[in-house]
DNA sequence: GATTTTACGTA
DNA sequence: CGTACGTAAAATCT
């Protein structure tokens, strides 16, 4: 039976083209009746869409076994070519405003298109019926599949809402300048800078690789128009030396002039700007990855798909074609910077949670510029000492090793450690712990696979392998690339994380050190330290996450605790085994720490197990008389999953603000009761991280050296005493957290030393 | 050659 | 059935 086409009664404006019925479908003869059909619904009920008002069909309406005769999706079957006639003929008849194409045979039947990544949630002009519009997104299967898009299906929906109204295909008409002469780039800047006090300038930075030197620079005042200068092409410069000087003085007197600078990811373009070029930009007004950050922490937050979500332009996505080519995506990625400034400033002012966060990530980009470009400094003679210890352990253990296996392994792969183990060795095979039950088992050998194994069969060769990866692994970090200063970059990104914590990755403009510095292995900080004849002092949150909790949980033992300077992990430890607090062995303090971690964000006995390395019947022990002890905390999560079953939103008390859209269960639980302390204690560090640097920026003995989490870094010079630069610390990390009952103030510990390793603690 | 998976380091 | 990250090397895909 065919599938019938849903038509309203009056006259629909929207026509939602799916792929072809499935078994249910055609048993009922109603397209999208399945879970397809329920997500199809959720999406639009969230889009602001009625499902009565749509025209709802499929490319076919029966079911169809092959759609085209040829792989690039050219001829389609004799079948399917009729369906393609009978779809075009609706389409005409009913004439709606706008036609959705949900997933790739509908895009390539309406289109003649085909990647619906990079067409997704864009307007295309429909082939079929030439002057329709078409926008592209997901089928609702693959909603289905992976929930992560739920989310983008509706901000495309509500695009389709929008463009329903009018069945107009607007021509992207934007001006684009590529690679102008030098009296246009030079008349175009002294444009901007007459006009300095109104206009908003987008600014696009392409780099060559590696060295990240400037290749082309986009410069946009208005989303119809985008320039972009050309500097390098095939690694030579376009312009004669005396040229490009003035063309880069010109550039410096605008950026430096207070004119509003708009950039998608302002501490990178600025900082390449000032590294490589000594431009210096006075006044960054927006940040459009900023502020995505914000509005949007959970999803992609790339140029292009912003645009899509925001914007009516076409995709425009970068190929590694002619040198042309990427001018003109240069200049139309300043223009769309430029007009995603006009859409996102109006949605960050309407909210005062977004406000407060965009502001304080904006101010948070000099300093992380200032971060990348400074760098860390490595003791060379260090790393040298380091390398032949950690080399001559892991030759030891080789040379052990292959005396009893007797065959050539390599222990870093996955594949050949299982034969050995699984199969030479007919061990007991073992399964990597699941997030969640219906994931499926993975075989692993992973260290805790061979922490277990060894466990069982004291098998020395286990042993031997669990420390051959360590000390490979160790090698792997200190066996890097430093600068011609001895230092190692990083670049921080603020905009990392959907907590508000910052992450740390390669730097493109200084590619030195390991990348990130915010997983060093604390066996090989030793050769990380400050600037010649320098120490460090470290300030960091005392127990930061566990004591936010308890204010949230109203734990008012532990809050006390906390209030008291008494150690809270030999506290822990008494209260769960029952024995006074003066009597707490290291050993059970050790236990305390664990479990209460573990218990705030609901971990399981076979995590215990294993940090603990006890039996999971004791690690199942533990858990239940921690969680006896401390019953408030089961019921805060209770109250956070139901404040999750109403809106899936969750709000910080620092105002930062995250959507939960993973599927329904544990996983996502999980996430939202770990979101508030992370976050609040990641915002809580940066604004006073941020507020350091700001006061002191000018100071000469001292300076920011690293971020870590709850952890701020500094160097000073020997000469100084320490203690009044660690009040200066302390005066900008005392900073209240404003709860509905308290303004709550987080310890801070200090220490101090000569290299990141050997630290010990400072009295203030 | 590009992308995904595995393993593992940090807070 | 802790979460939040990034990277190297191996495995896999095209």
């Amino acid at each position: 039976m065919d599938v019938k086409t849903i038509i309203p009664s009056t006259r629909a404006t929207i026509m939602i083209v799916g792929e072809a019925p499935g078994e249910v479908e055609e048993k009922c003869g109603m397209p999208f009746v399945g879970s397809d059909g329920t997500t199809l619904r959720k999406i639009l009920t969230q889009a602001g869409i009625f499902y009565g008002e749509c025209i709802i069909t499929n490319t076919s309406c029966r079911r169809i076994k092959t759609f085209f005769l040829d792989k690039k999706q050219e001829n389609p079957t004799p079948d399917f070519a009729l369906q393609i006639a009978r779809l075009k003929d609706e389409i005409e008849t009913l004439n709606p405003n706008i036609i959705v194409a949900l997933g790739a045979i509908p895009l390539r039947v309406l289109t003649g298109l085909s990647g619906l990544k990079a067409l997704r949630g864009t307007i295309v002009q429909s082939s079929l019926v030439p002057g329709k519009k078409v926008l592209v997104t997901y089928h609702p299967k693959a909603v289905t599949y992976d929930w992560s898009l739920f989310y983008q299906s509706v901000m495309d929906f509500r695009k389709v809402r929008h463009e329903s109204l009018n069945p107009e295909f607007r021509e992207y008409k934007a001006e684009l300048k590529v690679a102008p002469g030098k009296q246009d780039i030079l008349q175009y800047l002294d444009f901007l800078y007459e006009n300095r006090k109104e206009f908003v300038v987008a600014i696009d930075l392409e780099h060559l690789t590696p060295g990240a030197h400037i290749s082309w620079f986009g410069i946009s005042h208005n989303e119809n128009f985008g320039m972009s200068v050309r500097f390098i092409e095939n690694r030579v410069q376009c312009f004669p030396e005396m040229d490009e000087v003035e063309i880069w003085a010109s550039i410096a007197k605008l950026c430096s002039s207070g004119i509003k600078l708009v950039f998608h990811n302002a501490s990178y373009d600025v900082m390449n700007l000032w590294h490589n070029q000594g431009v210096w930009c006075e006044n960054i007004h927006f940040d459009t990855l900023l502020s995505a950050h914000v509005l949007w922490p959970e999803f992609p937050k790339d140029l292009g798909y912003l645009c899509s979500i925001l914007l009516n332009v076409p995709a425009w996505k970068h190929t590694s074609g002619n040198q042309y080519e990427h001018g003109e995506y240069n200049a139309q990625d300043a223009a769309n910077t430029r007009a995603l400034y006009d859409k996102m400033s109006p949605l960050i002012a309407a909210d005062e949670n977004y406000k407060v966060t965009f502001e304080r990530e904006m101010a948070q980009i000099e300093l992380a510029g200032y971060m990348q470009l400074r760098g860390v400094e490595v003791d060379p003679a260090q790393k040298e000492a380091l390398h032949k210890e950690f080399f001559e352990k892991m030759t030891a253990i080789e040379t052990g090793l292959s005396t009893i296996l007797k065959k050539e392994i390599n222990f870093s792969s996955p594949k050949q450690m299982q034969e050995l183990l699984y199969v030479d060795m007919g061990l007991p095979v073992q399964y990597k712990r699941r997030k969640s039950a219906d994931d499926p088992r993975v075989v692993t050998t992973d260290a805790e696979a061979l922490e277990k194994l060894y466990i069982a069969t004291q098998d020395p060769v286990l042993k031997l392998l669990l420390e051959y990866r360590k000390y490979n692994k160790i090698l792997q970090s200190i066996n890097i690339e430093l600068s011609p200063e001895n230092k190692a970059h990083t670049s921080y990104n603020i905009s990392g994380t959907e907590t508000g914590r910052w992450s740390s990755s390669k730097s493109i403009i200084l590619d030195y050190g390991s990348g990130n510095l915010q997983n060093v292995d604390r066996r090989v900080r030793k050769m990380y330290r400050g600037p010649a004849n320098c120490r460090l002092i470290q300030a960091d949150y005392i127990g930061a996450e566990a004591h936010v909790v308890s204010h949230l949980i109203q734990d008012h033992k532990v809050i006390k605790a906390f209030d008291d300077g008494t150690d809270i992990h030999k506290l822990t430890a008494s209260i769960m085994f029952n024995v006074p607090y003066d009597e707490v062995t290291p050993e059970l303090r050790t236990i305390g720490k664990t479990i209460r971690h573990a218990t705030n964000y609901s971990a399981g006995p076979a995590v215990l197990q294993s940090k603990l390395k006890v039996t999971l019947k004791v690690a199942k022990e533990y858990l239940t008389r921690f969680q006896n002890a401390t019953p408030q905390l089961a019921l805060w999560h209770e109250k956070l999953r139901a404040k999750l079953s109403e809106d899936r939103i969750l709000v910080t008390p620092l105002g930062r603000k995250r959507i939960f859209m993973d599927r329904w269960g544990d996983q996502l639980f999980r996430s939202a009761y770990a979101f508030v302390p992370q976050s609040t204690i990641g915002d809580l560090l940066n604004i006073s991280m941020t507020d350091f640097y700001e006061k002191n920026k000018t100071e000469k003995g001292f300076g920011l050296w690293m971020q870590l989490h709850d952890a701020i870094y500094v160097w000073y010079d020997q000469n100084l005493d320490p203690v009044p630069i660690a009040q200066k610390m302390l005066e900008s990390m005392h900073r209240p957290i404003k709860l509905p009952h308290i303004d709550l103030y987080i310890g801070v510990d200090f220490k101090e030393g000569e290299n990141w390793k050997e630290m010990e603690g400072l009295k203030i």
